[in-house]
DNA sequence: TTGAAAGCGCTAACAA
DNA sequence: TTGTTAGCGCTTTCAA
């Protein structure tokens, strides 16, 4: 409650309580060699006895380093984000870095870190999570001079951890082929303001490619495009459910869309899988609430490689393996099954 | 790409290119008076040129504050914790704090947190968000010397923001009372970490003393604990369906607890809400998802207001409203109706 | 209104 | 192994 700042010691209190100098204190309290074991235990007691914590202000000033690591997030309150983010704090606390947060939700508020860069000299390291750039965005973050690593997105040239999204999506179109579908629709997200565009675009190539390879033709008007979400997903698998001859399944960009489309099923009254597949992406909480069949991958692991990789960039400056991808894995549950038409009735 | 950081413009250096001294351009750039407009031009313009940013350590160093704000958050990734989050973020950046991001899952995270106050020397302020903490955890927070907030929490004295969830609680049980239900449950859960014990045992006695206003009686199993989540919510609805004589309806004291429940009656083939109603708490994303009942809160707007209560007491060092209390509100939907029995059959 | 200078608390180079 | 010293890049007196 007392509101006065406990004025706390300084290293000097430290070196006069323990009768040496600052360099001593400054190198015992460092680890560092070439301090004896008398005197740095003399130290690090007196360090205890007086609360003492370095200022790292004043180190900072010296050193040139922030002990602190930046962390550009977009919609934290996404399942996806924050599962990533929380094992990206793992891991640079782990190492001692101090995590500042970044969050851009809107595009006034990724304009204002683009303009105006509010990590300069204020962090050691940027790690950006799901956040697809722009050229000129990647640029502008070059400019910073300080190691980038992306989670979830590829930020130009620097290393970064993801899966292979082209490869997911034909997981799911595999999946359904493979149960008889042969009118397999899709739904993707608008997303305005370009977050996830490249990941998007990648889904999109995937379940295009594997309906190629497996012989299927796509319906120009079997992929439609809603804003992400579980409303946009509704709203989408209206208007799948509109057309002239509805697709028998459907692949969605992610399950918080799928989440939707299955929303509109039920209100339709169609049955699901019975008359309609649907596969999401992500594997997220609410796919196994709602027992919905999709393409899981390790959020939290893409988060601890992203740590660890950018703690390498900030330690050494080079990193061993900079393009990590990790593996993804169809999760069949509920929501698909042979389509209703080729089922042998028996 | 370049690794080399661009060794950016240091105040010297804009006060050469502006020909001035170096107190005249820290004067300007921070807008203190005392500096002749012409004299500010050339010097704003000078920083612009050389793409110049003050640095942090160096000024800090001088004035003693660091320019961050920390934020202790339990379970980033459960939804009401990262709105809340979301909302403080956006305060305290538009009031030009950093946002240090202190994140603690387990135990031995938040043992050290509070062992070895990572916050000291590094913030100016601290938001506790949605975390019960322990007199002596309390205590710790008091001997940072700098102010502290709490969200969805009460450390100690300090300003905070909350709901009462003692009312809150009530009003699920007024209205399914009021539905004609007499025989209700409740299911806790038991948070073997202590994370929300505060908010656990106000929404019990929110429920136990609206249960006596009502003349109703609460059978001693009728209220179980199970670890938060789905899983833990379900658990217990099993339990409650094995009593010799069940509940009619039950009280969650969260939404994604009720989820649990919900699972269980379904798969245990009781109708919702003929055979079972179901109240939550939060009025989360997943209880309009499955047109649950609930308790609403207004998170956003608690994670603003703890923002702007930090920053009041930071900027003086006293706060005008300490203690804010949200309204909360009951969120009829398709989870409760009159009990089967006392449903006049029309 | 401006400049000069001291010093914030540390690290790192150099001497001893 | 330890001490001395010169800054790191700012802010803030105090003079001018």
């Amino acid at each position: 409650m007392s509101q006065e700042r406990p004025s706390s010691a300084t290293m000097a209190d430290v070196a006069r309580a323990a009768g040496v100098s600052t360099g001593t204190v400054s190198r015992a309290l460092r680890g560092q060699s070439g301090v004896s074991d008398a005197v740095r235990r003399r130290i690090v007691s007196a360090a205890e006895d007086l609360d003492y914590v370095v200022s790292p202000a004043a180190s900072g000033l010296v050193t040139g380093r922030t002990g602190s690591v930046a962390v550009l997030v977009p919609f934290i309150s996404r399942w996806f984000h924050a599962r990533v983010l929380s094992a990206v704090h793992q891991v640079l606390r782990g190492a001692g870095f101090e995590i500042v947060l970044h969050h851009v939700e809107g595009t006034a508020e990724r304009r204002e870190f683009f303009g105006t860069l509010p990590v300069r000299r204020r962090a050691d390291g940027l790690v950006v999570i799901a956040l697809s750039l722009t050229d000129e965005e990647t640029e502008r973050l070059g400019e910073l001079g300080i190691p980038v690593v992306g989670a979830s997105t590829r930020p130009g040239g620097h290393p970064s951890v993801g899966i292979d999204d082209v490869e997911g999506a034909a997981k799911a179109v595999h999946h359904l082929a493979n149960l008889g579908h042969e009118h397999i629709g899709m739904i993707r997200t608008t997303d305005e303001e370009g977050i996830h565009q490249g990941v998007s675009r990648r889904r999109l190539e995937g379940f295009r490619s594997a309906m190629e390879e497996r012989g299927l033709p796509v319906a120009r008007d079997a992929v439609v495009s809603a804003p992400w979400g579980v409303d946009g997903g509704a709203r989408a698998m209206g208007e799948l459910l509109s057309l002239r001859r509805p697709p028998s399944a459907v692949f969605a960009e992610a399950d918080d869309v799928a989440v939707g489309a299955l929303r509109t099923l039920r209100r339709s009254g169609v049955a699901v899988p019975a008359g309609m597949s649907v596969v999401g992406f992500d594997d997220s909480p609410v796919a196994e609430l709602l027992d919905l069949t999709t393409v899981g991958q390790s959020v939290h692991e893409q988060g601890l490689i992203a740590g660890r990789l950018l703690v390498e960039a900030v330690r050494r400056r080079a990193v061993a393996e900079p393009q990590v991808q990790l593996e993804t894995q169809l999760v069949a549950r509920g929501t698909t099954s042979a389509p209703a038409k080729a089922r042998p009735d028996r």
